[in-house]
DNA sequence: CTGCTTTTGAAATTCATTTTCATTTGATGT
DNA sequence: ACATCAAATGAAAATGAATTTCAAAAGCAG
């Protein structure tokens, strides 16, 4: 899985024109290696630690050379930092959103994405994508 | 309906031990008498044009009291500027957003909403809001 | 290796938003 | 109306994420 993706971003760079650089093979190693939505400031942090050469404005070119690519998607939460996650062809998921300890559920339901179609459906509207953020309070933050 | 906001805000000050300033009764006046999805700067410049003592600081403190009191709501595009849009207490809408002409159609679907508690529910996730933005091409941007 | 072009990192810059703080203003009591 | 005092305001400074600039470094074709 990992190596699809090494591969994918390596076609996309081929296709574009892109040099293949050290710091795009690190970033992207990270990248893959790293949980779900992170920040840039937190990828480019963990990097940092191991590869002290590597700049923040390099992390921020190349993260969305991968949303070019197909690899991430970019999601704004509240907090004013974006982050970014992995996307594998096809799949999509939605996301909880703890507005306590920010932590990130994920799940996927099949109705609401089909209602979502019959709205459309229902407005003249062609769906490209969408986006359904549920913020909240998660187990460990209520009481 | 504008009244009635006029009066929410008015009771929410009171509750909250607000003053009743002049700038506020008038950023609120603006607000109103806006378009949906205004961003701070638009609505602070035209407010400036016939006020111009009234600081961009007081209308980005004052929109977030709108937020408070139930009047308004926040939204991030992906321009880098934070929007509001009116909503009444209690009520709520969902986006389609059309990537052709940045049209924005607001629709309510009352099954998605309770799909939604339900998979809240399953997590053990307390909603406090929630957003559903579907993208993608209005009945004359598809052709 | 040579020459040309892209990429990079550090620093500067931008731009939205927040904070600071001296001053003004609203509310309350006399 | 006047005095008092906390809350609110505006101007300016500060913050912080993201972008841009630009000289130096690195990739790549020949
Ligand atoms: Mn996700
Ligand atoms: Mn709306
Ligand atoms: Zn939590
Ligand atoms: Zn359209």
């Amino acid at each position: 899985m990992i190596l699809e993706k090494k591969k994918a971003f390596s076609t996309f760079a081929v296709s574009k024109g892109l040099r293949s650089t050290r710091q795009r093979d690190i970033i992207l190693d990270f990248f893959l290696s790293t949980h779900q939505h992170v920040s840039v400031e937190e990828l480019y942090l963990k990097i940092k630690a191991t590869h002290p050469g590597i700049g923040n404005a390099t992390v921020y070119r190349t993260l969305k050379l991968f949303v070019e690519a197909g690899l991430a998607r970019e999601i704004l939460l509240h907090d004013g930092q974006t982050r970014y996650e992995h996307i594998m062809a096809g799949e999509h998921h939605d996301h909880l959103v703890c507005t306590g300890c920010n932590a990130i559920i994920e799940f996927e339901d099949e109705t609401i994405e089909k209602l979502q179609n019959e709205i459309a459906t229902r407005h003249g509207f062609m769906i490209r994508s969408h986006k359904l953020e549920i913020y909240g309070l998660c187990v460990n933050c209520r009481k």
